[in-house]
RNA sequence: GGGCCGUUAGCUCAGUAGGUAGAGCACCUGCCUUUUAAGCAGGGAGCCGCUGGUUCGAUCCCAGCACGGCCCA
């Protein structure tokens, strides 16, 4: 810590000891506002005609000393207002008290609405409490706080700083909210799984390794919620839901976070055509409630999210935007076609994986307008039921909006003997070298056995939708406390970066990013 | 993993063709009873990300490292 901050902070402290000595109560511990900001400022001619005392409690975001006299403002969950104190209402000692306040105080005041000559609504303050000492400065009032690093490590910060800040993750919040009203009012009820997983699975993803103590053996962060969410639909819940984390031991960028907020959804005796139009009518309602419109703004683009979206195949927009018919082309051939587009592959990368990276390269920047992407091949989906009109396909589509993947849906599979030939599949692939391929989950068979009916499942990743609806560039900014390196390493986190390359290594999905 | 860019006071940013660093806000002292990026006068504040190298001398040039960002994979 520098000096210049130590000296501040010293001089906070010293305010601080300043007050106790006069018997003020630094840290108080509780204050019954009878209004918010926001509620005086919106009413304010009836505040100042009828003379209403207020009480308001917030953080002094600035102070203006003007000698007999002090103008703040102070900001609580609503929204900012002016302060008006004078030593002549106060009194000289109380008076006194107010000049030990700095910028970032907690304060609760008690005192009656007017207008400034510069027409300003502004609490005049009969009484005043001193709630919570500052002893650190905010960042600067005018340019607030903008280093990026800053504001994810001390996400507090850029709250008090960035109003829009607040804005955005308060309407993440409503979000979530009004798609709990959404399924909730289609009868589907909210449940939670594991967690903490013995087997990993439902996605292609490398897992965060854990270990239990007692029963000395290792766990598995959650990839998906999918395995435990069909155990449950054959348990006899027809229309199920979950939000929850999900951890990938994956890269970071601007689309993803280590541990990220997914929705999956599942609805007994539907098929993937239902979960389309369950996915159109939760995005075009959703955009109603919370910003007015189907129409919505992302980085500079407009899109409309009425249904019916545009459903187009993945073989089919593959190969238009490729100018050839990719359908029967070999793992070779299309690596070929990769390499003539200056797409890096590695000769390992199978059949599945090329055709992932081709169509993430090709076809996904050009998806703008809302749609789904439809009928992905066989292999890249061993959870997706065959397509009753091809069988080289399966009944499985991702929705994308302005180029940005939202989530990934099937008509599930749910006949146990293919089920079984699908993950022996799998298994073989790990076999032959896959490092990142997952175990055949005997248990998830077994329910199987029992008989599953025809499920639709969906999942969609709730930061990404946030993103899309609060026009945020990056996943970092639509999550409070997004994974960050420590601040300052140290010789431990070296020692845990070894032990983490001994972690299992599970299967890439090539068709879930 | 690769390329490029950034890191200077608590915050936002200048700057030095290599000669011991500046502004505004914030902070301190004084004045000021409707200010509002209040004002006026004065003052204090820096491991110039870290470690090496080159040099008489490095915040500046070079290398490595750390953290962050953008792009690519």
């Amino acid at each position: 810590m520098g000096r210049e901050l130590r000296q501040q902070m010293a001089q906070r402290l010293k305010k601080l000891s300043l007050l106790e000595e006069r018997g003020t109560v630094a840290f108080a511990y509780r204050f019954s506002p009878t209004h918010v900001s926001r509620e005086i400022l919106e009413n304010a001619d009836e505040f100042v005609e009828q003379g209403t005392r207020v009480k308001i409690a917030g953080r002094l975001v600035s102070l203006r000393e003007h000698g007999k006299t002090t103008f703040a403002h102070v900001l609580d969950g609503h929204g900012r207002i002016q302060l008006y104190l004078r030593q002549d209402r106060l009194g000289e000692d109380q008076f006194e008290v107010t000049k030990l306040f700095d910028i970032g105080d907690f304060v609760g005041v008690e005192g009656h609405v007017f207008r400034t000559r510069t027409s300003e609504v502004t609490v005049e303050v009969e009484l005043f409490a001193l709630l919570a000492k500052s002893l650190r400065p905010l960042p600067e009032k005018w340019h607030g706080l903008r280093d990026v690093e800053t504001r994810s490590r001390q996400r507090y910060a850029d709250l008090i700083m960035n109003q829009s800040v607040k804005d955005a993750f308060t309407a993440r919040s409503r979000m979530i909210g009004l798609i709990r009203s959404f399924l909730e009012a289609r009868g589907f009820i909210e449940v939670e799984t594991p967690v903490l997983q013995e087997r990993y699975g439902g996605a292609f993803a490398r897992p965060f390794v854990t270990h239990h103590q007692a029963l000395d053996m290792p766990l598995y962060l959650r990839i998906a919620d999918e395995l435990y969410m069909k155990r449950l639909i054959i348990g006899g819940y027809e229309k199920v839901y979950e939000i929850g984390k999900d951890f990938r031991n994956e890269g970071i960028d601007r689309f993803h976070n280590p541990e990220f907020t997914m929705l999956e959804a599942y609805q007994a005796y539907a098929d993937y055509h239902d979960m389309m139009e369950l996915v159109e009518q939760l995005f075009s309602d959703v955009a109603r409630e919370l910003v007015g419109s189907t129409s919505i703004t992302y980085q500079g683009r407009h899109v409309d999210l009425r249904p019916p979206w545009r459903r187009v195949t993945f073989l089919g927009a593959l190969g238009e935007h490729l100018a050839r018919d990719v359908r029967d082309l070999e793992a070779d051939a299309l690596r070929g076609l990769a390499v003539e587009r200056g797409i890096e592959v590695d000769d390992a990368d199978d059949r599945a994986k090329l055709l992932d990276v081709l169509f993430s390269e090709a076809v996904e920047p050009h998806l703008i307008e809302p749609c789904f992407v439809t009928d992905y091949p066989m292999e890249m989906s061993p959870l997706a039921k065959r397509a009753r009109h091809d069988p080289a396909v399966t009944e499985r589509f991702e929705p994308f909006i302005c180029g940005i993947e939202l989530g990934n849906a099937f008509s599930e599979l749910n006949d146990p003997r293919e089920q079984r030939e699908r993950l022996e599949e799998q298994a073989r692939l790990r076999e032959a070298g896959r490092v990142d391929a997952e175990g055949i989950d005997e248990d998830f068979l077994r329910a199987m056995e029992y008989g599953m009916p025809p499920t639709g499942g969906l999942g969609l990743g709730i930061d990404r939708m946030a993103m899309l609806f609060t026009d945020t560039h990056s996943i970092r900014d639509m999550i409070f406390f997004p994974h960050m390196r420590p601040e300052t390493p140290t010789d431990i986190d070296a020692e845990d970066v070894e032990a983490d390359e001994s972690v299992p290594v599970a299967r890439r999905d090539p068709g879930s990013e």
